[in-house]
DNA sequence: TGCTAAACGGAGACACTCTCCGTATTGTTC
DNA sequence: GAACAATACGGAGAGTGTCTCCGTTTAGCA
């Protein structure tokens, strides 16, 4: 790559990533373009979808999960703990921006979604979880990870949606705590 | 209103009705113009905005809730399953339309929204039962109407986004009773 | 029948996405 | 350091959607 794509390339996902901060991930790609100084030709390029763009964007955000991750899973406490725990970590990190709950959670689902890649270390973190809290027989049977995800996704999503914090809704995760641990009726 | 405004006015909501369905809740509004044979501006005119047109259009459903609320109440069965079966119809009630999930369960919390009032009868019918289980001391306390809709609008809305009936995501609305009966840890 | 308020409709302003292609820059080769 | 591909740039513009404005038409009353 030319060194002057390369410098262009990470002045786009720079400026990308402040607009989406600012306005949303449905944000003008032309404003990004715009505020970036280059043409609309050259991000398209960089970038042919907005969800490469986002995916660019979301690097940073994957090591920012792997950070999270490590750190609950370093947990020595009772499992049922750990679990609120990670619930409350997992819906912070797709709420980091605006529309990002409804994002992460959609392209979970969508293995063909360009973002599907970094959201699966989230998918794969909630495992580990989910692992460990079936070793220690405290997780109902049959949940899977992907059942964690869709139903943290949708409290945080809903919480987006109305702009409310992650801090507002938890106790409805501590509700979903409960439900992935009791037993069947 | 003249008969001919009238006569326009309910064609529209009757194609859009129409292209809502086939498109989902975002579709062009052009089209729905187009389709109806009338122009942009006679549109506009009667719904000044896009809310404004599904709100109309959503008048059917409300009579639908309106009738599922009063079959549910009248379960004699166990508050367990009532409360289950509210859940499913709840569920199913917000995912008649593609969008429909994600679209209802903001406008639940927006009371701006020119959709809230049709959504306030599903409040309302979700109050009555919650009203019922806190008597018969099923429910968790401190659980309102409004966390109860918001938990469940979250799994529509994953559903939703994914593509997948209400009935895939069932056992995930069985967790979600569990855990809004369970007493807390 | 004539008149006026009400309603119509579609051209077009504005916004956003994405492509095409003439122009400019890079970096390699001699 | 000059020449020359290869690579990258950028912005005009096509395509699509939202929404408004205003000249034209129509309903319904007197």
């Amino acid at each position: 790559m030319r060194a002057d794509a390369r410098r262009n390339r990470d002045l786009i996902v720079e400026t990308a990533r402040e607009v989406f901060r600012e306005h949303g991930y449905n944000a003008s790609l032309d404003l990004v373009a715009k505020r970036a100084g280059v043409g609309a030709g050259t991000l398209y390029r960089h970038f042919p979808s907005r969800e490469d763009l986002v995916n660019a964007v979301m690097q940073g955000w994957v090591d920012r999960v792997e950070e999270a991750t490590e750190k609950v899973l370093a947990f020595e406490g009772p499992p049922r703990e750990l679990l609120e725990r990670w619930l409350v970590t997992y819906a912070e990190l797709i709420s980091l921006h605006k529309g990002g709950p409804a994002k992460i959670t959609a392209a979970m689902v969508q293995p063909d979604s360009p973002i599907a890649p970094k959201c699966r270390v989230l998918l794969e973190a909630t495992e580990r979880v989910c692992e460990r809290l079936h070793a220690e027989g405290v997780l109902r049977e049959g949940i899977t990870a992907a059942d964690v995800n869709r139903l943290v996704g949708g409290v945080a999503t809903v919480a987006d949606g109305a702009d409310q914090p992650i801090s507002e809704v938890e106790p409805l995760l501590l509700v979903l705590a409960d439900g992935l641990v009791a037993a069947p009726a």
